[in-house]
DNA sequence: AAACACGGAA
DNA sequence: TCAAATCCGTGTTT
């Protein structure tokens, strides 16, 4: 064995990370606290410092020399003088902008500057400096409430994260306590889940607005109510899909002393607002036509909201955010699995919602044993001569419908089953006419976006019994928050690459199991074909969060080993 | 009133 | 890049 460290540190901002190394799971843990993975093949990761990173990492309370001591202590080579002065130089600008109260008069603030020529530098910029009245001193600039979030989102547009301390308003008091659930055991918050509250409300005042990032399965409701419970004020709640609003509101109802009346929903089908108010962010985004203007925005303003949480922080639409940008006086909690978003958004989310606040990286609390082990497999199932001509020949976008529905692949579906007789497992797939054969063929029923509710139900309870051992589903499987956790899934075509999808996918199986507490993920994907390189970008998210694919033939499956 | 079907949006 | 799913409002049926 030789003393070569993990890492190969470049002067470009990434970082490649040896994955048959001793030290990668260390290597690994340190560099997700100040670095983002952007590449996963098998031999070596490339993680990315960002300045948005590194100004997450600084608002955890990370300084510089935390983050040279972690890069020194897995660096080959050392670390290059140049990164390390521009690491220096960034993670040094989150504080040198604060924003704060301006004492003498109200409903003005002021944006402090370390330096005088931070403050030339934001002048000369034609938006920014018309975001500002007055330059009070060489170190000062007062504005008027209202700009608070519109600053903030500029400046960090052009690179200047900015010190929220202007503090929050106080919203309607609301008495609420926890209660003892339907079963009769006293409820407690497990250790992480403190942890996560303490973090959001700050030690040093500058908390009441951030982002938690817990795993599917932690208990994010939860936390979130927790937040609510030492807030003691009226609350508005924003979510992704109607079944999440009523998940919200049936652990409020069970955990907490609230009436069921001072709780509403506030979705397409009922229009209530009462003292906690659960809404979808559809509903805030609709419109009668183009030119209309967002009528149901004015939720923001219809209580004296003292907190608003923000579930699924990464799916929060573009509109929502220039409504949040105007009400930076209310506290708010961002809660999410992933601070990835698909459109490239992360930075609006560090500015107007709040940087992160905590993380609880998934394979710690799988070690924990709060969520159940995964075994992460993809299985390249090759395509036969006549299918590969096809492929050879189609356009672009037909190559990739080919390969998905490469029928070499129901076997193998097979063969997974007969491997795992008595495990409730899940077929996934994305073309309903692939998975229509594929449920004929296996003999499970097939649940898609068409199913009457009532049979979903109807089906997910058997399969919950155990009496309906295999279920076939469309991508209902992403959205459905009422499908039932299960120990195998297989994976039989995805959509283009989404991190987002994976985890969702993936989340089914995170439920503790008894016994060996061991769950299976597999991925088939055509061999050689388009379909290998999004399930690479698919699977980075999740090689982010620890887990290992292995790699397997269609040969090995099928011979049983 | 509640249940359902349809079309537009993203 | 797609296809499929959701959600909302409206209008019709029971």
């Amino acid at each position: 064995m030789n003393d070569l460290k993990a890492c190969i540190v470049q002067r470009d901002r990434t970082v490649l990370l040896d994955c048959g190394h001793p030290g990668f799971a260390a290597a690994r843990e340190k560099l997700s606290r100040f670095a983002e993975l952007i590449k996963s093949p098998s031999s070596f990761h490339t993680y990315r410092i960002t300045p948005l990173s590194l100004w997450n990492a600084a608002a955890m309370g990370c300084n510089v020399d935390d983050i040279a001591m972690d890069l020194a202590a897995i660096s080959r080579w050392g670390t290059p003088a140049g990164l390390l002065q521009e690491i220096r130089e960034l993670v040094s600008r989150y504080g040198k902008l604060r924003l704060q109260k301006d004492e003498n008069e109200e409903g003005m603030l002021r944006l402090t500057a370390a330096e005088s020529l931070y403050l030339d530098e934001i002048f000369a910029i034609q938006t920014l400096s018309s975001l500002m009245l007055s330059r009070i001193s060489p170190v000062e600039a007062g504005l008027k409430a209202d700009a608070r979030g519109r600053l903030k989102q500029e400046l960090m547009r052009y690179g200047f994260p900015v010190l929220d301390l202007a503090g929050f308003h106080e919203g309607q008091a609301l008495q609420l306590e926890w209660r003892a659930g339907n079963g009769n055991k006293e409820f407690s918050l497990r250790d992480y889940q403190n942890e996560a509250v303490d973090a959001f409300e700050g030690v040093t005042g500058s908390g009441g607005s951030g982002v938690l990032v817990l795993p599917c399965g932690a208990g994010k409701t939860v936390i979130g109510i927790a937040a609510l419970e030492r807030q003691q004020c009226e609350c508005l709640i924003l979510t992704s899909n109607t079944t999440s609003v009523e998940q919200w509101i049936q652990e409020l109802a069970d955990k907490t002393t609230l009436d069921p009346s001072e709780i509403g929903q506030y979705t397409g089908r009922k229009k209530e607002v009462k003292p906690v108010t659960v809404a979808t962010y559809q509903i805030l985004t609709h419109r009668r036509s183009k030119e209309d203007e967002f009528e149901h925005m004015k939720l923001f303003n219809e209580r004296n909201w003292g907190l608003i949480i923000y579930d699924e922080v990464h799916l929060l639409p573009a509109p929502v955010f220039r409504a949040t940008a105007d009400i930076q006086a209310t506290r708010r909690l961002g809660l999410t699995a992933t601070l990835v978003r698909e459109d490239g958004c992360e930075q609006d989310v560090f500015s107007l919602i709040g940087p992160k606040r905590y993380e609880m990286p998934w394979k710690e609390l799988e070690a924990k044993g709060w969520i159940a082990r995964v075994e992460c497999g993809e299985i390249r199932v090759p395509m036969d001569a006549g299918l590969r001509e096809k492929y050879l020949y189609a356009a672009g976008k037909e190559k990739f419908r080919l390969a998905a529905e490469n029928p070499a692949k129901t076997a193998i579906v097979q063969d997974l089953l007969d491997k795992h007789p008595d495990a409730g497992i899940l077929v996934i797939g994305q073309y309903l006419s692939q998975l229509n054969e594929i449920a004929a063929l296996i003999g499970a029923p097939l649940i898609s976006g068409k199913t009457p509710q009532p049979q979903r139900t109807a089906l997910y309870t058997s399969f919950k019994r155990g009496e309906t051992p295999v279920l076939v589903v469309s991508k209902v499987a992403n959205f459905a928050v009422d499908l039932p956790d299960a120990s195998v899934a297989i994976e039989i075509s995805g959509s283009f690459g989404s991190r987002q999808e994976e985890a969702q996918r993936l989340g089914r199986l995170l439920r503790p199991k008894a016994g060996d507490n061991q769950a299976y993920f597999y991925t088939l994907v055509s061999e050689s074909s388009k379909e290998e390189e999004f399930a690479v970008r698919r699977q980075m998210f999740l090689i982010e969060q620890g887990y290992e694919y292995s790699v397997h033939s269609a040969r090995e499956v099928r011979s049983g080993t």
